[in-house]
DNA sequence: TTGAAAGCGCTAACAC
DNA sequence: GTGTTAGCGCTTTCAA
């Protein structure tokens, strides 16, 4: 049994009341109490039970995050890293991080049992969706919130996001500069908010160059490998290949490089690509740097959202409830002039 | 404010004890009862708190997994498995997964948080080490505990396991067979528990077969692309190539595998290349598929030490504290006889 | 079969 | 400054 806080009080001849401000920090304690105290909750080893602390407190002191499986997140080592940026600054204010696994057709009802069952008292929401109704739950019971990503009405909440259709504008501008007219692009299912947005960023872009998007060479190419590879494919079998190729996302960029080198395919001659976020280069052939649009750290992200996520848990107004982050492009050997002909 | 117990049982004109009974299921109340309370907890949306409830018990309802971030698990694919695997399983028995994440060096001071403040009732130990102060630890204060990995002295604790050893014979005996006598290793630390059993196969392994191990061609490889590729390099570079190599860990593979093509070694011919654990398809140059020693489904891993902690912590005894899985030898085209010369 | 009462370990009004 | 008292919302003896 650990000691408690009566034990505790009983041996410095204190109140249970007292023993708790002294060690809470609050300033009706006089310094010498506070001093005794907290020398013999060390000596003793004593730590809060959190339970207690939670029911008296009426607090959670816990956040969740809700990963849904299907959407390929736990294959992208980017959103690792963001749990970790989260889970080291939730710590530090000694918040729990408790990680619910579901699939998307459960999702909403993993929210509800969070939730409802005072399980937590705050949430981030990942992999935003351009109608997410999980943010419409959460807003309507008031549970504090910070996205990753926006929505398509993204103003009643908090969120911290890339400004993904600058970044796509970036790549369609480097690829147009080089001489580029026939370029295809591959997508994540354009329900997901990052997917709307580039592909707005694709259009946009493409139309200010005066450039036609040919729809043919517009394929949906999911969220992974494997549906990446099948979609490149798909492209390079199609009647008029691009001179040209942007991916909207890593993990289909992945297989879409590899289906790419499969077919010799001499990427940065035969064909330029652009990956958003980018493909590890350890994992290409010796001295290929695929071009990318990147994001600053995902660390950070994860930081600064739960950062935003205790303020409004406290109740603290924050100073900005929208950060928008621009992506840069990382130049890399898989782009060039189009070919002759 | 969600319906609590009392107006739950207000409304039903009946105590909250008996509600609470009913909801629980006790067999001292009657059918008709339990049948009108568990009506009106749906038609309230009835959630009992969390908090509350885990006081009243005296139990966290929630098992802890610390992952220590240095070393390299987050990047590897195979641990996110098992943590699905995990997390779905403590779901179904309405189990919170708290996720921590701990430098090396603070890793113990994290689980003592974690226990001490009574903020879990079980753990996971991942990646577990020759020598555990980890597991030496949560042994002494009695916190049910399934590590994934053995330790020098097994036989305290409950644990899930591949049996490194014997996968590593498998492949030394591959190589073997087809006629290879100056076989390279490649391994990670060998203060962890996996290296340790693995190299110990290879040994074994090694001496069955009458070769010698020649000191020059084991190389510590780490835990990570970068690492790998690095050992890779170094042994290339030696007096003496060998002409198979085996990795024992699928992060230090990758990084390998690449150093290999890069440098142009045709791999498979030139060198004969197994990677425990395995090198993704994709990531690999069209056609080529890398031999391995494979583990059934790290999902089912997650799955099955979720069983197990869950049946610890509910104090039953465990048919088995120990799960050892064999693994299996998974052909590819990365190995052959050695060249001539 | 049901209810009253106590208590889980802590915090927070309120009084002294 | 410090102590008394009353909860937080649930479970669980113990009586009825």
């Amino acid at each position: 049994m650990p000691t408690d806080l009566k034990q505790l009080s009983a041996r410095l001849g204190l109140s249970a009341t007292t023993v708790s401000r002294a060690l809470n920090g609050y300033d009706d304690v006089s310094a010498k109490t506070r001093e005794r105290v907290e020398q013999m909750a060390r000596e003793l080893g004593y730590q809060p039970n959190r339970t207690a602390r939670r029911l008296a407190r009426g607090r959670a002191d816990a956040v969740g995050l809700v990963y849904p499986l299907d959407a390929g997140d736990l294959g992208d080592p980017r959103f690792l890293e963001v749990i970790e940026g989260l889970s080291d600054r939730l710590e530090a204010d000694d918040m729990d991080l408790l990680l619910a696994s579901a699939r998307e057709r459960t999702e909403l009802r993993t929210y509800q049992r969070l939730i409802s069952g005072g399980r937590v008292d705050g949430v981030i929401v990942a992999r935003t969706r351009v109608v997410d109704e999980r943010i419409d739950y959460l807003q309507r019971v008031g549970v504090p919130l910070v996205a990753y990503g926006r929505t398509a009405q993204p103003d009643g909440f908090a969120w911290f996001d890339f400004d993904n259709e600058a970044g796509m504008v970036l790549a369609v501008q480097q690829m147009v500069a080089l001489g580029h007219r026939r370029i295809g692009y591959l997508h994540a299912p354009l329900s997901l908010c990052f997917a709307a947005q580039r592909q707005a960023g694709f259009q946009r872009a493409m139309q200010a160059a005066g450039l036609a998007v040919d729809p043919a060479l517009v394929v949906e190419g999911g969220l992974s490998h494997r549906t990446g590879h099948a979609a490149a494919q798909r492209l390079l079998a199609g009647p008029t290949r691009p001179s040209a190729l942007i991916v909207d996302n890593n993990l289909c960029g992945m297989g879409a490089v590899r289906a790419l080198l499969d077919a010799g395919v001499a990427i940065g001659r035969e064909l330029s690509v652009i990956v958003y976020d980018g493909v590890p280069d350890d994992v290409l052939r010796a001295g290929m740097r695929i071009a990318a649009i990147g994001q600053p750290t995902a660390y950070r992200a994860g930081e600064t959202m739960a950062e935003m996520l205790l303020a409004l848990m406290r109740g603290e107004p924050l100073p900005d409830r929208h950060r928008l982050l621009q992506p840069v492009f990382e130049p890399g050997n898989s782009i060039g002039p189009p070919a002759a002909g």
